[in-house]
DNA sequence: ACCAATTACTTGTATGTACAACTAAAAATA
DNA sequence: TATTTTTAGTTGTACATACAAGTAATTGGT
């Protein structure tokens, strides 16, 4: 292995933007696998669980609290209208999102997938390197948040 | 707060799904404007990088090194080839992947443009804390590729 | 009370990325 | 050597997401 080959590749795994990316690049692969007996896509899964565990939020607020713009959210809870598992209530200018009663039905199947998605990737990383990554990444993310 | 709001607010802390997915678009941003000065999107000063210092691989072999697909890999390269920063050569049925003079006096500009991509999240999350957590990326990483 | 500035949301469009189905080349096997 | 299987790459299509520009509602200053 030439020594050029080495600085590529300490590139690669040195740098935060192109290891957080891989990373979310596999857990997105998992979450997949794991939540699609949901028959939600994982962006969708976590979206409705905030809407049923904490309805009558307006969009803003689930952009903020998912870290998606406002024009994203606005395609995810439109999706989630045509499938009939939440609706929204035009306040103002504010549109508030509640879940409809199939979509609180979705409650259960949801934390279900999701603890079967947290096995999963405790299985590959060991539980206790798993949180603890879990915390620090959270951590960063406060911290682009200031 | 009630303890609904909580539990909502622990499931996307807690989660390494949806905090990896977070992190990536913070990152993203970071990188986008950093990395801007070289005139290429993030995933392009990446694999152009790759390509300056280790010419003569293979697609796949690329592919492999950023964790991307390989239809994925075939479009960013046409995209490079497109802006005649790397040429693309056929061997067998592998397709080879050269800099051009051009490609290769991006060399300097993206290791700088890294290096201010570098000092800006270690401003943000301190330098020690960035180290650790982006070797503990790498590991997941590693762990996912097993 | 009016006008300007801000805020919430929407819509058009673009990009990054994946999957499925395909082609072509190479390797393995009979 | 002929046939099958595997591998590398491409292309069509789909989805997640962002940005820019727009609309409508609200707030703040005069």
């Amino acid at each position: 292995m030439s020594p050029m080959s080495d600085s590529c590749k300490t590139y690669h795994q040195n740098c935060l933007y192109f290891s957080a990316n891989s990373l979310s690049r596999h857990i997105n692969e998992l979450a997949e696998q794991e939540l699609s007996l949901t028959g939600l896509a994982p962006s969708y899964v976590y979206l409705l669980l905030s809407v049923i565990e904490e309805p009558g939020k307006c969009q803003n607020e689930l952009s903020r609290i998912m870290n998606v713009k406002a024009s994203t959210m606005t395609r995810f809870i439109d999706k989630l209208v045509f499938r009939k598992l939440v609706t929204k209530e035009q306040e103002g200018r504010n549109v508030l999102i509640y879940p409809t009663k199939e979509g609180n039905k979705m409650r259960e199947p949801i934390h279900a997938a999701l603890k079967g998605l947290f096995e999963r990737y405790c299985d590959l990383l060991g539980e206790d390197f798993a949180l603890k990554l879990t915390e620090n990444i959270h951590f960063a993310n406060q911290q682009f948040e200031k």
